[in-house]
DNA sequence: AATTAAATAGACTAGTTAGTTTGTTGCAAG
DNA sequence: CTTGCAACAAACTAACTAGTCTATTTAATT
């Protein structure tokens, strides 16, 4: 039993160096060398454990980054009472980490969706999944904030999620190449001022 | 001269072919012989024209996606109004062409800019540069809204800019592999609930 | 028609990549 | 201790890529 926790321990390592290294290069740049070289394996070692490249990345996106956005950008919201409160909170979080250069998920996600889109259908199709799971969760919770009476009942749950979304997704961006702290304030400051046209006022 | 006339014709081809191809299938992971393949011409005939595959790309940059932002972003603030209808009409125009699959420069800025991001400074700084563009034309045509009474004088112009290229370049991401129509009709609808947030009642 | 240079063709080089194959090590069970 | 297999090493293959080089075609000028 002993040899399969081994396995786990390796295919772990080498599911979060690869992350680490397609996030950073892109996965069309980064050669299956490059990654082995990071970890001192050899060939023999990532091709026992993965049937194929793509394989490979796919499990990265089912084991480590699924995982992520449900805990980054879903368990956040269990529990709370008012969904802007805990929205404000969790895409300042997010931007947060970016700000330090860390790898965050939302971002993962839209950046992969570029490099993959009309490229790899199977990789698209995984995406979209779990950009679904993110929206579903955010109009499940506007929409509790209606019935909590938080959110002004007369809003389209629907295109605030997608406007969430995508001024998220959008602003991530324009943070890798431009001044990352600032981008945030003036991104947060923006976001509060939208929300004030989807809560109740009291 | 009509030699001169020739190669900038060729030239003007090759580099509307390429934009095409860079764009639908990525910068890296388009190769010379590609371009070649659906221009018909030849490894001599490419190499005649441009120095290298890069210097070929930044003139496609310069001589194409330079002009279209101006066009498109900039060019229909000129002698208007009112910054909010035209924002307004400008970026539906933009969503309206990304509808139909067509290449808006708006978004190949944000898809190339993910592409070369660590990989490329010279391809990042000239991006960075027609970002910068766009987004000194949408502050200065705001700072002309409000002295002209139609954007509230309290508001942020910087962030605003920033909030706006972000949502769209970020709504634009989602369209590659959502439903175009509904999420254009969505963040259309939820831009002008922002944009009460910014104008002046009348 | 002959000349000349621009424009193009396409074989070739050197380097890279995903994936294969064959061989080696370490460790647990008999 | 030795047998057997999991876990890895690394040389190798085949396909691809950017860029070079030489030969050929095209078209304007004399």
């Amino acid at each position: 039993m002993e040899k399969n926790l081994k396995r786990m321990a390796t295919m772990q390592r080498m599911q979060s160096v690869g992350l680490a290294i397609f996030y950073k290069n892109g996965y069309y740049d980064t050669s299956v060398d490059d990654v082995l070289k990071e970890l001192s394996l050899s060939k023999g070692a990532f091709y026992y454990h993965f049937k194929s490249k793509e394989e490979f990345f796919i499990s990265i996106l089912q084991n480590i980054i699924f995982q992520k956005v449900y805990s980054e950008l879903i368990a956040p919201f269990e529990g709370q009472e008012n969904p802007a409160v805990i929205l404000d909170k969790c895409l300042d979080n997010a931007l947060e980490t970016a700000e330090h250069n860390q790898l965050d998920n939302g971002f993962v996600l839209s950046n992969f969706m570029t490099e993959f889109s009309g490229k790899n259908e199977t990789v698209v199709k995984l995406l979209k999944e779990i950009f679904k799971v993110w929206e579903v969760n955010l109009i499940t919770n506007l929409q509790k904030g209606k019935t909590d009476g938080y959110i002004d009942r007369h809003v389209d749950s629907d295109a605030v999620a997608s406007f969430l979304m995508s001024s998220y997704m959008g602003v991530r961006l324009l943070m890798v190449e431009g001044n990352p702290k600032l981008l945030r304030y003036k991104y947060i400051q923006q976001l509060r001022s939208y929300f004030k046209t989807i809560t109740v006022k009291r």
